[in-house]
DNA sequence: ATGAAAGCGCTAACAG
DNA sequence: CTGTTAGCGCTTTCAT
């Protein structure tokens, strides 16, 4: 390995002679320089940042832990996470706590032992509203930008999230808009936030329409495309005349979209389906499914922007970005039953 | 930031006494390693494990460089190998050459800059059959493991990959096995090492089945649904009379299966349709899809082991993993004609 | 069983 | 413009 030393040798100057050269500070001759410069790209020489890192106390390096990072939950976001922190000169340390309260405090650990200077945290769900861990990184003055809903034990921290209840809100109110009066909702794990908030906006919306959230029409799916069809499944043999269903993700939807194809049903001439996520299968679905874009990618660089704010020491607040409606050919105008 | 001194301080013992303990050497009596460990624990000791790799001279640290990590031919074995190097204790650092060639230089340079003791590379496409970044990183002694085919200029490195043109001509295999004589290929970009291996498998299976690759059977498609349905419609146009068509992946096959069931064709009774890849969306596909699973996690944990063994200075070999058909809906025995 | 000295590769602080 | 000294937090080596 080469080091500033060796080249100092050959230059015949000192080791901070070349140091200086290689940081480009002013206060170095231009022949010097030149003399230095070369030598070092000859030499191959690639500077060791971890040990300067000792030196002037900044690593450079920042860390992001996620439950999975082949979930399309989260892909867009750590790859505009990594799209920011390389333009920002930092590298970007990645560890997956698998849904596991254990696995992430190793890896949040990992991260302080690496002096990781910024953390981006998507957090695994906890019953104890306090862990240890997260005053062990605020204690090593990490900053942390939360990804997605805040739980309770992160409550220090600042976080960027879509309006998730806006969004879904938003589908409720097209399918409103389509004369949907009767719309039906396959509710996700009421453990979830994020299925919280998306019937949470189902129903501010139908309020706002001066209309009331009919238990009879709330069925409890889960996550999965077979949860969506059992459900729908339900809905059928119940007979409650919907002519809408909204789904708490599109997985769920297209599991109902399916059963009700096969069913004979039309869709949207007999029945409406929205979904939520715009999964990338969601557009190439028999019916190309009217769902809502989550702005991923946006919420990553926004991530990545507060991040920035902080390390530069400035105070930063959480942020929600919207989420907008994909209208496609699942949704169309009430008919008079289903 | 608490370091070995401060505790040393506090229990009234040597800085090299807390070392040991913390490192757990034997030779340290059970009283003082209780003091001392009890201590660094209240006290929120976190080592830093940077410092102690300056003078270790291992930095527990492996890089991995892809195009970009939301990417769906590359997140799974990003987390295989984010679960293998945890696995081993070792941190992960990962960066997006977003496909070009300088941008995979600057990755590959930080990764020599942090002293990366390993590299996961899927490199960029280059013309040019040499490049002097992986000199670099040969002379860094880094040990390297290609994902995916390796081009000329990585020819010093050991590689993973789906043995694809085996996979393929499964597929083309499983099709004549069903009776179907003309079937047609929507090949992918030429440029492409993986697009070639697929059609590559496609005429094995054809010469063995002692059939001739038939030009007018083969379709310059792309790697978009809709570069399949363009296809497709030539394909149509040119009344070639096909029983079933074989795509270079899923998008494509989805593409072209979209347009026929539009066209009024059914699928598989009238034609056989079979992708490549296993994308998500291919079995909730309105037809599901009969296609090609590539051991993606697989492939992962297969760099894993191979980095693993690299590091401990042994010599590996490259390895090639089966992918496995699978049948689905949308291939069946062979009609009269389309 | 414990400690003192030295140094990993680099740079801040202070000379000259 | 260039060099010297010291030290980042840790561990190796040698002593006791």
């Amino acid at each position: 390995m080469v080091r500033l030393i060796d080249i100092a040798g050959r230059a015949g100057v000192s080791v901070m002679t070349v140091s200086r050269v290689l940081r480009d500070t002013p206060d170095i001759s231009a022949a010097t320089k030149a003399r230095v410069r070369a030598l070092a790209q000859q030499m191959g020489y690639v500077p060791d940042v971890m040990a300067r890192g000792l030196r002037t106390r900044n690593t450079g390096l920042l860390a992001v832990v996620v439950p999975n990072v082949a979930d399309p939950a989260v892909t867009r976001i750590v790859s505009a996470l990594d799209e920011c922190v390389h333009a920002l000169g930092y590298d970007l340390l990645v560890s997956q706590s698998l849904g596991r309260v254990e696995r992430e405090e190793v890896c949040l650990r990992r991260a302080l032992a690496r002096r990781a200077e910024g953390l981006f945290l998507y957090p695994v769900y906890r019953l104890d509203p306090a862990a240890r861990v997260f005053d062990e990184v605020e204690r090593h003055g990490t900053k942390v930008v939360v990804l997605g809903p805040k739980p309770a034990y992160c409550e220090s921290f600042v976080n960027v999230q879509a309006d998730e209840a806006q969004a879904s809100s938003e589908a409720t109110s097209h399918l409103l808009e389509l004369g949907h009066r009767r719309i039906a909702f396959l509710a996700g794990p009421p453990t979830s936030p994020t299925a919280q908030s998306r019937f949470e906006g189902y129903s501010r919306a139908l309020r706002r329409a001066g209309l009331a959230v009919d238990d009879a029409l709330v069925f409890h799916a889960g996550e999965t495309a077979e949860d969506g069809a059992k459900a729908t499944e339900q809905l059928l043999a119940e007979n409650v005349s919907a002519t809408a269903i909204q789904a708490v993700n599109d997985l769920v939807a297209m599991g109902a979209a399916h059963l009700l194809l096969d069913r004979g049903f039309r869709i949207p001439e007999e029945l409406s389906v929205v979904g939520y996520g715009n999964i990338p299968c969601s557009e190439l679905f028999r019916v190309p499914l009217t769902t809502v874009r989550q702005p991923k990618y946006q919420l990553g660089l926004a991530a990545g922007a507060m991040m920035q704010a902080l390390l530069r020491g400035e105070s930063v607040s959480s942020r929600q970005l919207p989420a907008v409606l994909v209208a496609r050919a699942s949704s169309g105008p009430a008919s008079s039953r289903a």
